[in-house]
RNA sequence: GCGGAAGUGGCGGAAUGGCAGACGCGAAGGCCUUAGGAGCCUUUGUCCUGACGGGCGUGGGGGUUCGAGUCCCCCCUUCCGCACCA
């Protein structure tokens, strides 16, 4: 703000200047008297004699950043003041509120910045983190700075990988459904209490072939299975990190499946667990769903067809959620790419064939080579854009198992190969896609459930099954448990459970990022280090970058950056039978891996010991009562992380539960997710952005100099050149405008623009704040001790149980509101009283809380004001003038 | 297509089924000023009226109720997620 004239503002007026000196002498001092440590029960963070120690506890995280070179815009720290406000709340309600801040900060953007400059990715992160904790700092947030990490310090993934060693050292035994240690496993196979995989006895194995079975129960594992490659990045993604389209989502280059040998993790083996423990979370029910669909859990039974006539004695089985719908199974589809096909075919179209089922081929084994090639040369959008079901017949019948009719198996490819087993029985009556497929194809259409009077098409709704033999009359329900219990009783099938989930694609092509602390020995079989051999550090190397290909070269192959470096690669260890030459893994782990157990950290940061004692852990996140799974009280971040962060933290969070390290099963009892700052960005007639500081409004018309540019509202960014950051706020205005202002903007669920100009209307409020507890001309205090007016008191009291509550809810809006709506009555009157004054200092001081430690310095105290009660209500001055309502009497 | 969330002044947004629009921005007028892109005061949903007053108003249409922005039904629009998942 630019003063034109300084004689004109008085003296002690509360400006951004004031706020400037104001601001960080309380930020010095907070640090200074670590006025926002936490506590812990035990360890180097104990302090028996802290305000707090033995307080009911509180546990707030945000989502850690990743400390991007641009630095923050006003839109990133909307949840860190949110958690801020909500923490120094609870604080001075009496809570040991544990409120901790860290960095991500492995990842792609400083890889390649490092293979642009040659700059060391750790030398970027580290300048990018410094960056960003000063941002932050200059807010006053109060964080316990003790605890803070970034990931890719060395004393951090050291347990980072020394988790990867417990899930790697981990199978899931499907009968307790938990991950036990692996040499459980071992020595049930020892024992033969449970059978060798392959027929053969332990005894019968060689040292090879048991690490083999071992290796194939890990929770990590090596598989050479369909991977997406990425040539244009040089690298394998995950599945969510591919777009629908199939493109990288970094880069958007094209993915291929290909086989690759990767590292996996099998979070399949969690699906009913982390679909069944959501129903405990106190989470938006979006993100609810939204894990729920992408788990995408589906209950049936797998059904085996015989193939008529099959030499082999082939049998095609399929999932389906509709066992009881069995009897209106006319005919069968193979997606295209089912292994199948090409040994069932038959030489010559069997008798009767219709000539629209052929394609117009001569022969099967020609039509399905014909639609294959058809159906590869479509691209995703194509597949599923057009709604005219395609296919063509094998020539192949099969057996339906419960009444021995034979119906024909055709290919198409609205069956998906990576989708329950790739084959599906055909359901016309009840299922919309099938009823399709056999309009096109005139197949025959049984419905097996009455449908409602009318009903035209396929029905998948409730109703009394028809046309099924022994299920007639029953509902849906109980027809599928008979069904199932008939195909097991009668060896055609089993009740069975899939999931949309695959396992987790958990190596990375890339340099900077987590080792694994895995060699390799003669055999080519891993070998997890031993924790004394930990942290794997990251090695220096001179070139950052994998091999990356023309983005269109499939058949390209991985190259690791680590590879290349021979001397650390080949490495002589003693692993117990003296030592040996190893070759290391030079794989890294992928960006989630950091950011999948942090809440866990920041409980006990030092601890070299252990991940976290456990009496830390349970003091913070242990579960407050049966069926309460424990974790973080408070989570609060984007929806942008709703699937993958959270199931792959919850993911992690289990298996550490299952070993025995934590006590809540749990990472995060309540979820928050904040809305998102947006901003106006303008385009001249030819479509270039133009800079938003720039552009006036004119009668509701934008300008730019002279020439009238376009309005859109979307993201804050560099390219729209509408990027506002916090420090310019805090130069403009001061840090506690700022945050009053982010939090008064609206609920903080909701996502809404940014408007610099309203700023000022925060700013105002403060200084009406600071004006009635300091004369602007003399500076001198000009509170009284004089007994409030009845009126102004019952509106105290009401202002002060409305932001309670308020608070307990995160509605800073309303509590701003009030709080104003307070400052506003008290303005008029000639003096303020200490009487309303303390407690307006008090319940300002969450949200502008540099401003409320200077004001109740001048209102006669010492020290801060963090740990003071936080105002409550009398209940006498809460009764409400009654109203009367018309009453009807009947 | 399926699922979810949401539609209130010029703008951001308030309202346990009980005076719709709290609070803020913007705008208009005034005070103070050489000046105002500072500060302070007043007004500000909309229409009719000189005024006092009054009519109409929460996306649209029905309904429940003494009373509906809020609850129920139908429709429209926007945003988000998933998308041939058997």
């Amino acid at each position: 703000m630019v003063m034109t004239s300084e004689s004109e503002t008085p003296p002690f007026r509360y400006t951004a200047e004031m706020a400037g000196e104001i601001e960080p002498r309380w930020q010095a001092y907070w640090a200074e008297h670590g006025t926002f440590d936490a506590p812990n029960p035990v360890g180097d963070l104990a302090d028996p004699a802290h305000p707090r120690a033995g307080a009911p506890k509180l546990h707030v995280q945000d989502m850690f950043p990743y400390p991007s070179g641009a630095g923050l815009h006003v839109g990133h720290p909307l949840g860190y003041i949110g958690t801020d406000c909500y923490t120094r709340y609870k604080r001075m309600a009496g809570f040991n509120v544990l409120h901790p801040m860290g960095f991500d900060a492995f990842g792609l953007p400083a890889e390649q910045y490092a293979v642009q400059t040659g700059t060391h990715p750790r030398t970027t992160t580290e300048a990018n983190v410094e960056r960003y904790r000063d941002q932050l700092r200059r807010l006053g947030l109060a964080y316990d700075n003790r605890r803070t990490f970034a990931t890719t310090d060395p004393a951090y993934y050291r347990w980072t990988q020394w988790i990867f060693l417990q899930i790697f050292h981990s199978w899931f035994d499907p009968e307790r459904r938990k991950a036990r240690p692996i040499d459980d496993l071992i020595a049930e196979f020892e024992t033969g209490a449970r059978e060798v995989p392959g027929g053969r006895s332990w005894a019968q194995l060689s040292a090879v072939e048991r690490r083999q079975v071992v290796d194939g129960f890990r929770l990590a594992y090596i598989s050479e299975a369909p991977v997406n490659w990425c040539p244009g990045l040089g690298t394998v993604l995950a599945n969510e990190e591919v777009t629908p389209e199939g493109r990288s989502e970094r880069g958007n280059f094209p993915v291929f499946r290909r086989s690759l040998k990767q590292w996996m993790m099998r979070i399949t083996a969690y699906g009913d667990r982390l679909v069944d423990d959501l129903d405990v979370l106190d989470w938006p029910e979006p993100v609810k769903l939204m894990q729920r669909n992408w788990i995408g859990r589906s209950r049936g039974a797998h059904v085996d067809f015989p193939v008529a006539g099959s030499p082999d004695a082939e049998s095609i089985s399929v999932f389906t959620t509709r066992p009881d719908t069995l009897f209106g199974a006319t005919y069968m589809v193979l997606a295209p790419e089912h292994e199948l096909v090409d040994r069932i075919i038959p030489a010559a179209w069997p008798e009767g064939t219709k000539p629209a089922w052929t394609g117009g081929a001569r022969n099967p084994a020609e039509a399905v080579q014909a639609y294959r090639a058809s159906a590869a040369a479509k691209t995703e959008e194509q597949r599923t854009e057009g709604k005219d079901k395609t296919g063509v017949f094998t020539g192949a019948y099969a057996i339906n198992p419960v009444n021995g009719e034979r119906i024909p198996v055709f290919v198409a490819d609205y069956v998906l190969a990576g989708y329950g087993t790739g084959a599906i029985m055909a359901v016309p009556g009840q299922d919309a896609r099938d009823w399709e497929f056999a309009e096109i194809f005139d197949l025959p259409i049984i419905r097996t459930v009455q449908a409602p009077e009318g009903f035209e098409g396929a029905y998948t709704g409730e109703g009394p099954a028809i046309n099924s033999d022994w299920l007639d009359g029953m509902g849906v329900v109980d027809a599928k448990a008979s069904m199932i219990s008939w195909l097991e009783q009668h060896g055609h099938g089993t009740g069975a459970t899939t999931f949309r989930l695959r396992d987790w694609l958990f190596s990375r092509q890339r340099y900077w990022g987590e080792p694994f602390p895995i060699v390799y020995d003669e055999t080519g079989l891993p070998i997890g280090l031993p924790e004394s051999m930990l942290p794997v550090e990251l090695p220096d190397v001179d070139d950052f970058s994998p091999r990356t290909y023309d983005p269109d070269d499939a058949d390209s192959e991985p190259e690791t950056p680590l590879s290349r470096k021979k001397e650390w690669v080949q490495v002589e260890l003693d692993l117990g039978d003296g030592p040996k030459m190893y070759t290391r893994e030079t794989n890294t782990m992928p960006q989630w891996a950091g950011s999948c157990w942090y809440e866990l950290r920041y409980l006990d940061p030092h601890n070299d010991k252990v991940l976290v004692d456990p009496e830390n852990e349970a003091y913070w996140m242990g579960p407050q009562g049966p069926g309460d799974p424990g974790g973080v009280d408070l989570y609060v971040g984007g929806v942008e992380h709703a699937v993958l962060h959270l199931l792959y933290a919850r993911f992690w969070h289990k298996v550490l539960y299952d070993r025995g390290h934590i006590s809540s099963f749990e990472p995060f009892r309540k979820l928050f997710n904040q809305g998102y700052i947006q901003a106006y960005a303008y385009r001249d007639a030819r479509g270039v952005v133009v800079p938003a500081e720039e552009v006036v409004e004119r009668d509701g018309r934008y300008f730019y100099g002279e020439q009238e540019v376009a309005r859109e509202y979307g993201k804050m960014g560099k390219s729209l050149k509408n990027v506002v950051t916090p420090d310019e706020m805090c130069d403009q205005y001061g840090a506690d405008t700022f945050r009053v202002y982010e939090m008064a903007m609206g609920p903080l669920d909701v996502s809404r623009p940014w408007e610099t100009r309203a700023v000022v209307g925060s700013q105002r409020f403060l200084q009406r704040v600071w004006r009635l507890v300091v004369d602007e001309e003399t500076g001198a205090v000009r509170v009284g001790d004089e007994p409030l007016d009845p009126a102004v008191r019952r509106l105290l009291h009401r202002v002060i149980a409305g932001v309670r509550e308020d608070m307990d809810e995160l509605r800073f809006n309303t509590a701003i509101a009030k709080l104003i709506e307070l400052t506003n009555a008290l303005t008029p009157l000639p003096a303020a009283s200490r009487e309303a004054m303390e407690p307006l200092v008090l319940m300002l001081s969450p949200f502008a809380p540099h401003l409320a430690e200077e004001l109740w310095g001048k209102l006669g105290h010492d020290g801060t004001l963090a740990y003071m009660d936080f105002p409550e209500a009398d209940p006498a001055q809460l009764v409400a003038e009654s109203i009367i309502y018309p009453v009807q009497v009947n």
